[in-house]
DNA sequence: AATAATACATACCGATCGGTATGTTTGTCA
DNA sequence: TGACAAACATACCGATCGGTATGTATTATT
């Protein structure tokens, strides 16, 4: 195995584990045993299982950037980035793939559980919402400057609601494991907080497909 | 210590210590040491861990629901009872006592943590949902009764997006340990989902107050 | 080629976890 | 008063947790 991939390994291998089950039912031991490392090759590389969660989050946000920046991009209209976000949500998210169990984000399950005690994690965990919640604060502003909302609520705020509401929603839809009442509920909720003119209810495709 | 009171000492203790930080940072060690009663008491009542957790659940819905039944009361017109839900939400949930930290709601952190691993707690869990929403239902059907809202969404899935934002703002708001945020944002968020007429947004006073 | 730092691997640590086996007190009913 | 079970208390268990001490290849530097 190569040098520098070891790192993203056991990165990458966290990321699957915590989110398949949750951040205190998995141990180094069997992060290490996935990735195919020993121990010291863990903690060569972190500091602490905490400070991999750090990192965890860090690069899982990386990743999700990607697909926010394309989803949001320019090239699609307003609506049709709200329409991409839900679609987003549903699929590479929630889990639209017909295997196992519904999974909510693991880093809000994994921040109920450490965020309070870690203050590590807990700054981590805030900093990707600030960073979620600008991208709302773009999509809440496009969304007003074409005037497809019915007020003008501070941006500020509707950007928070959103983001509030998707979080409840990917946990809520977690712990019934049932996705049908989340993309019931999804758009429904989204399009309620924003106050999206009802004319453009459910009437626009997504423009964004998750790539293979 | 009387007899009976064991059982509800270890409940009370649990809930304040999972409250406080969580259910897997909380040992049955410790539970038994500030109830101060034995391991062996522990385990004459409950037969584990996550059993204790379950009963606990029970026994603070229990508890909830005296609030919730008397928030609600008919007594009060439905734009009181939703001003009393905020009221109480922002008060007995999230902590309105200037003391340290803000607590979400603990089941569903602890849910967050062990609801996919042990089905005795998601169905309790899930239990808890389904009797929070009926309380939900109850207000959206009176507010569409009384005519404040300015449209006719089905009532179940309104009284579903109602619990999920709860849920998210509370989550949030615990993240990131500002009850400010909760506070602009919870009625606000409500009030959109809702669809909530705007003449009526922020100008009825609760009628209920938490009971010391 | 010698040296030093990096990148691991192995073995092990104390602490703590949830849980149990067994003994002792306490109340209850006959 | 004796019998019996419920209600504890004490001591202990194996497993596993996150973390570390130490040894060993591998690579880079001089």
């Amino acid at each position: 195995m190569s040098e520098l991939e070891t790192r993203e390994r056991l990165l990458e291998v966290a990321l699957d584990l915590i989110w398949q089950s949750n951040y205190n039912a998995v141990g180094v031991n069997e992060i290490c045993k996935q990735a195919g490392v020993s121990k010291g090759a863990f903690y060569h590389h972190f500091k602490s299982k905490a400070s991999l969660f750090c990192e965890a989050t860090h690069y899982y946000w990386q990743v999700i950037k990607q697909d926010l920046d394309s989803l949001f991009s320019p090239l699609h209209t307003p609506v049709e980035q709200l329409e991409n976000l839900i679609h987003f949500l549903l699929t590479a998210k929630l889990g639209d793939k017909s295997d196992d169990a519904v999974h909510g984000c693991p880093f809000f399950n994994a921040g109920a559980q450490i965020g309070t005690d870690n203050q590590e994690v807990q700054t981590a965990l805030r900093m990707m919402s600030e960073s979620a919640i600008k991208y709302n604060l773009a999509l809440v502003k496009g969304l007003q400057a074409g005037n497809y909302l019915t007020d003008d609520q501070e941006p500020e705020q509707l950007s928070r609601l959103i983001y509030q509401y998707i979080h409840g929603v990917m946990s809520f839809s977690q712990l019934c494991d049932d996705i049908d009442h989340a993309r019931q509920d999804l758009a429904q909720g989204l399009y309620r907080l924003l106050g999206l003119k009802r004319d453009l209810w459910f009437v626009t495709q997504p423009t964004w497909q998750a790539k293979d």
